[in-house]
DNA sequence: GCTATATATAAGTATATTATTATATATTAA
DNA sequence: TTAATATATAATAATATACTTATATATAGC
C-alpha cells in the first residue's frame, strides 16, 4: 500500500466539501499561510456569516483547526486529519492563490489581524 | 512544475461531481473495467434513470466516454481529459471497488452485456 | 462597566441537486 | 414489422446547499 487508503464514503463527503469554489480557494491559501476570517471576508465577495459557515463546515469535517489569537481567530490546515495526505495531493494540483494575499496587502487590507 | 495543474474553479466543478459517493464508485471502478450501464443498475440500489443521469454528468465534465456495443453503452474513463491527472491521483486514495463487481457475478447478475 | 471589533449562530429564502415515474429512442432478433 | 432489451430524456418532487439579514457572543481597550 502506498498511500493511505480513505473509506469512499467519506471521501465522497470531503470532495463534496472541497466542490465549493470558496472553500478550495480557502483550503489551497490556507496551505501556505495561517488566515483569520476577515481576511477571507476580504479576499472573496461575500458576507462574513457566509465565510463563518464555510469555515465551520471545514472545521467540522476536520479539515482545518481555529486558534484564539486575542479578537482573532486563526485558521489553519489540520495535518492531523485522515483525510490530509489526500488533501495535499489534491492541492499540487492547483495554481497558488497567494496572490489574493498579496491583492490584500496592496489595498492595505491585510492589516487587521496581525499580531 | 511537477504535475499538471487545474484552473481552482474547473477543479472545484469536477471535485463537486466527484462528491458523490455512486459517482465516485462509478469512477473508481471505471479505473479498472470498462462498464456498462446495466451493470451500475445493478450495483448500486438505485433506479436506471438516476444512473444514466449520472454518467450524463460525468461525461458532459469529460471525465468518461461513452462506446457503444450493440445494444450496449459501454463507459471508460476519458485518459485525455484535462483532469485525469488529478482524479487517477485521487482514486490511489481509495479503497479498490472490484469487490462490487464480484458480487455481482457470484450473483450471475453481470451476464448482460458481456460480449 | 461600556464600546468597538471579530466572529458565530439563527432564521429565512432562493437555488441546486438527486431521486422518482413516465416516456422516448436505439438496437437486436424473431 | 414487431417485440424485447438497453439506455436516455422529461417532468416533477423532496431535500440539500449557500447565500442573506439580524442577532448573539467573545475579547480588547478605555
Amino acid at each position: 500500500m502506498e498511500v493511505s487508503k480513505v473509506e469512499i464514503e467519506k471521501a465522497a463527503t470531503i470532495l463534496k466539501l472541497l466542490g465549493d469554489k470558496s472553500r478550495l480557494t480557502m483550503i489551497k491559501i490556507l496551505d501556505s499561510h495561517d488566515c483569520c476570517v476577515c481576511e477571507f471576508v476580504a479576499i472573496f465577495n461575500t458576507s462574513q456569516p457566509a465565510i463563518s459557515q464555510h469555515l465551520r463546515k471545514l472545521k467540522d469535517a476536520g479539515l482545518v483547526i481555529e486558534t484564539r489569537r486575542g479578537q482573532w481567530i486563526i485558521y489553519s490546515l489540520n495535518k492531523k486529519s485522515e483525510f490530509y495526505p489526500i488533501v495535499q495531493n489534491l492541492l499540487e494540483h492547483l495554481p497558488n492563490q497567494d496572490f489574493k494575499l498579496k491583492e490584500l496587502e496592496e489595498k492595505g487590507l491585510r492589516i487587521s489581524c496581525e499580531s
